[in-house]
DNA sequence: CGCGGGCGTCAAGGATCCGTCAAGGACGCC
DNA sequence: GGCGTCCTTGACGGATCCTTGACGCCCGCG
């Protein structure tokens, strides 16, 4: 099923939220303050974040703010105002949805969901499978074959992977590869890049120098060419 | 602007709301019941659906379900009813929001604009493919092909090019073309501009020296003649 | 006819970027 | 504690790219 981070600063909420979205199937993260909520947020790749907007360390504007920075993922707000103006900075700032406590859970369940599918819509190229030679990507079993065999791969050298596949036959730029691999505040750290291009042309192509998969567009990024 | 379907049986409110609507922006188009929402979604692809739930001749879910079979067009929906289990249903069968009334009028406003915003978010990339005799320019994807094959640009051969190929058919300024590709600073730098334009030209024209899409205008600047 | 400015071409550096290898160090597992 | 995996960081050739300078051409003008 999908995964969702929770941020709230109460910690009786926040439990209560876990223990229902668990038994609803969902895996769960969860933060108590903006800082370890981006922080989650960047390491984990969330199908979609349920943010709390009183939070101790920064605003939940802001918060949406930092996220939209680098992701799409949607961001269902929980706020206790309400009516509040912060509604409409929430959703101008780019947040996805807005719940008012108190809420009925199922409420708050079919929103998560709704979120969730609104988001996964529009990748309609997406295909679990992509085959690109003698390497087959199983984008939704995380897993890679090579002349049928299957390869091991480091978690971040599959997420720098699944970006590639994702965006096959596109440019993704340096900047966005950083960011969406290794999260915001990362975007100068080119040569993390450099290493793990190194080691995945090494484990999928067949000759590592000459790579015909994972392609280089100097000073731009890196292109994954089926 | 933007253009939205509201479908709801009150005069009164629907009346209202066309004006608030059109001061904003808008343009409005209004049914009054299910079967003329349908034929009006058919007819004008409204950018977003405002849906009031309680209609004369067929539900609201009803309504939904007949337009998710067809559109993907964001529905916002409006409903009488503060703790309905009709919230559920419609998010459920595809509407994208949900505003119970009584509503603040700019909270409706904002939703409407996060439902088109979202909507229109994944097509920005789309329609950015320039073709200009044997040229072809994806902004998107960042290639350019010539005669079918793919051409090596460097980032600043790539980013000079866009900028011609965003402004294409109009005279970009050397100060403008500079301050684009180089940052501001650079504006006095008009060497860069021949090195590079001939390195394009190389690139791209059949004959360099009598360029078809590059073009110099003496003392002024260069345009992208498709 | 001589001169100067704008433009295009070419080439040479020096800076930057890329690929590679390898050494710490954090973390989890036994 | 010992071990293995993985992430991070550094160093270093080599390739690529940006910048800069020199030079020739064309054209208008004195």
């Amino acid at each position: 099923m999908s995964h969702v981070l929770v941020v709230d600063d109460e910690p009786g909420l926040a439990h209560a939220l876990g223990i229902t979205l668990r038994a609803s199937g969902w895996t769960v993260t969860t933060a108590d303050d903006g800082a370890h909520a981006l922080a989650a947020a960047a390491h984990h790749h969330p199908d979609v974040v349920l943010l709390d907007l009183g939070l101790p360390d920064m605003s939940g504007i802001d918060v949406i703010t930092a996220l939209r920075a680098w992701t799409r993922v949607p961001i269902v707000v929980l706020s206790a105002r309400q009516h509040g103006e912060d509604k409409v900075d929430a959703l101008d700032a780019g947040a996805d949805d807005y719940v008012t406590k108190p809420f009925a859970m199922n409420e708050l369940l079919a929103r998560l969901r709704a979120a969730v599918r609104r988001a996964a819509a529009p990748a309609d190229g997406d295909e679990a499978v992509v085959v690109a030679g003698a390497l087959t990507v199983d984008l939704a079993r995380r897993r890679v074959l090579r002349d049928g065999t299957e390869v091991r791969l480091t978690p971040t050298e599959w997420s720098m992977l699944e970006v590639l596949v994702r965006n096959r036959g596109r440019l993704v730029s340096r900047r966005q590869l950083l960011q969406e691999v290794w999260g915001p505040g990362y975007s100068d750290e080119t040569h993390y890049l450099r290493v793990y291009s190194a080691q995945l042309r090494r484990k999928l192509e067949d000759d590592p120098a000459h790579p015909r998969h994972i392609v280089t567009q100097p000073g731009m990024g890196y292109v994954f060419e089926a």
